[in-house]
DNA sequence: GTCTATAGTAAGATAGAC
DNA sequence: GTCTATCTTACTATAGAC
């Protein structure tokens, strides 16, 4: 099927392909439809034949994005069957090694959903499930004089913020491009380390 | 010298304040000239007048904000006079405060500088000053094992992170807007007794 | 200094040929 | 399905009256 000139896919894919690229790099308002099309290879009529208008096209990149960010962390947090230094292992694990993937993610997510709230609170019901998730009840075992939430925090600031500060560090020179993975591949090992000190202190 | 009206404040500051806000919460791309003048209570044309275009404008206000944010920072890395300790009580105390009264100020210069890596190389020499602190001098007596790097992550993450995710929290109900506060203030006391283990681990 | 009116342009979307 | 050409709108910026 798959033809062995350089296109096995569909221009309807490639045009979303690029939308996620530029879409994640420059934020909703800033990117052009033009830039999509210049990106996919196409003429700019046939990002609107397939997708309708940029409000439809984005709103399909957005929901991927949303559930992509959010789909790493609730599955793990909410298994009932490991214990929390797995738990902090698991998401320290999961985080960092797909937003070295994805650097872009987290700042499109977080800039995006500033501007619309509505894209958190309609898609996901995260509050429910972070309540009632395993996570939740084991930490309130260990430290039931504080909120939960803290510890949440701690964990996601610590392996998600280094990427939504990158362009700022590597800009300003203080960490190099080249350094950057092998820092967060030392700090996917350290995270859970001092997360089980903290639980303890 | 300020009249009992309602404006002690001259047109142009009214503008730059205007501007300020708006662009702060909208990004540069999201936000039109007409909503600045609208926000200052003025016509459009004014606005050209006194700041002659739309990224003149813009670049005033980045360059405070980029000031802000840092400016928060380094004098309290840098200070010879304090121990590793009072460094971190400070830093926690100094963003927290601030940015309980000015929580867009974090994404909306991470954002603007991930489109423009300019601001941030440009304005200040962020990465000499950081290496040749007495923090990075005295975290690597305590820990010469790891890139100080790490603490500065660490300890920036744990403050700075729950601004960039508040409209995430808040908006999918994990955070009603009426904790965020308290659970910040907890959190100023609650970090830098968490960084002193980590360096201790 | 401040306004109204408008010029100029950039961007999203569509018509219609192939 | 894919393209070129064009319509329409919305925005930045300026001209000119007061």
């Amino acid at each position: 099927m798959s033809r062995v000139k350089e296109k096995d896919t569909s221009t309807e894919e490639r045009i979303l392909e690029a939308a996620r690229k530029v879409f994640t790099q420059k934020g909703y308002a800033a990117t052009r439809t033009r830039d999509i099309a210049e990106e996919a290879g196409i003429n700019l009529a046939l990002l609107n034949y397939y997708y309708r208008s940029k409000e439809k096209l984005f709103e399909l990149v957005m929901s991927e994005k949303v559930e992509q960010l959010f789909g790493m962390l609730l599955p793990v947090i909410s298994d009932a069957a490991t214990g929390l230094q797995t738990k902090l292992e698991k998401t320290a694990e999961v985080y960092i090694d797909n937003l070295i993937k994805h650097p872009d993610l987290p700042l499109f997510v977080l800039s995006e959903i500033r501007q619309n709230p509505h894209w958190i609170s309609s898609k996901i019901p995260v509050a429910a499930i972070f309540r009632e998730s395993s996570f939740v009840r084991q930490v309130k075992e260990k430290r039931p004089d504080l909120n939960p939430i803290h510890f949440l925090l701690n964990i996601l600031g610590m392996c998600v913020f280094p990427f939504v500060t990158r362009p700022v560090f590597t800009g300003a020179g203080v960490i190099k491009e080249k350094d950057f993975k092998k820092v967060m591949e030392e700090r996917k090992k350290l995270i859970p380390i001092w997360m089980k000190t903290m639980l303890e202190t």
